[in-house]
DNA sequence: TGTCATTCTGAACGCCTGTTCAGGATGGCC
DNA sequence: GGCCATCCTGAACAGGCGTTCAGAATGACA
């Protein structure tokens, strides 16, 4: 059995766990600037030492916490848009993914990515590959739409760069909560735009 | 005279500008969350305690700061769209002002400007102050190009939501040096959406 | 049950940094 | 020249925080 007798330590790999989520949520609570190990230990239930052992540094746990962040990310990405879709189908849930989730509090975890790459080379990684597989996933939506006929769109790489840069541009309205882009409207804003883009009638993008 | 006799201090108020002007350069290189009073003394040519004297504290000097940007902010924008020029025009001028000013640097201020905003409210106050004034500039120009028959739109404030928010997440890229948006593209790509909103003929405004 | 590697903890260490403070320099004013 | 408010500085202070460390608890294994 791996499970404790009394009041010992659990299994080391799920206290791993546990540090690793934690911090993700200090994360986005505080922010890289205002996360600290004492955070990331109280909120995992143990001590600043252990969260120091079992990852050597601040920057580790970080760096791990960020790794499952990444995971997570592509995990979404796949199941929420199965292969077997059309591409207006797809569209649409491109649009709901990036508005889900609590909206603010998943923004807010990468505009603190976004900063943070400004100056941690290691981080610039993790934000580039993300984001260029999201960017991917947008610009296949395109490709897919354009073959099926559905689309009309003559230059599909800078659609798909205007896209996803709009996706961020009205994320981080949504985190910062201004007025202008209420987090329910972020996805038929976003929706509304693709349709002027890929010469679609609105109406399909956003009719039931 | 107000002149210094030998080495002694440079007019008060002088000085009280190039800290300011100091802390809005060291903003800018190293960000919030790496600031430090030594790094905006020595930026000015002085020692921390001159800083703190005139301030009061960091964040008084950050906010004195932030408060010349929000300044200089107005200015650009009222320079840089003169009153008796057409919407197209004007248009194209917006996008240029996006892109201009070394790109990167300065939109990593706004950027570190956002992400302070997540947790500070004062912050949170100028950001949304001068996030408004730049929207309304651009719905200025949606409706008068809608009056002047350029522009075909049926939802102005949608447009002008997306068009700012676009330009938020182009700039983000380009800040961060993603080659998918390098940054003299930044103003065509903005343009070409612009373009597709408003009804345009690309070409309109991208030419000469 | 005895031994040993692994896991965990509280306390202490040492650095960084914002802020304070006592006092020196400066310049205007009588 | 003498006085005073303003401006400025180096040095010291104090708190916060990442990290280290010595040693306790735990569990696997024989």
């Amino acid at each position: 059995m791996s499970t404790p007798t009394s009041l010992g330590a659990k299994a080391p790999a799920a206290r791993r766990q546990r540090i690793m989520d934690a911090a993700v949520q200090v994360l986005k609570d505080k922010g890289f600037a205002g996360t600290r190990v004492a955070d990331i230990a109280s909120a995992a239930g143990t001590s600043p030492a252990l969260v120091v052992y079992h990852f050597g540094t601040l920057d580790g746990v970080l760096a791990a916490a960020l790794a499952s962040v990444e995971d997570a990310f592509y995990d979404d990405l796949a199941e929420s848009v199965p292969q077997d879709t059309g591409a207006v189908q797809r569209l649409r849930l491109l649009g709901e993914l990036g508005s889900d989730t609590e909206g603010t509090r998943d923004w807010s975890l990468w505009m603190e990515i976004w900063v943070r790459a400004l100056r941690d080379d290691q981080i610039q990684e993790l934000r580039r590959a993300l984001d260029g597989r999201w960017r991917e996933t947008v610009r296949a939506t395109i490709d897919l739409g354009v073959t099926e006929g559905a689309f009309t769109c003559s230059d599909p790489a800078s659609a798909a760069t205007r896209l996803a840069a709009l996706m961020d541009g009205l994320g981080v309205q949504v985190a910062l909560g201004d007025p202008s882009v209420p987090a329910e409207r972020m996805a038929s804003l976003w929706l509304e735009c693709a349709a002027a883009e890929l010469g679609l009638d609105p109406a399909l993008l956003l009719g039931p």
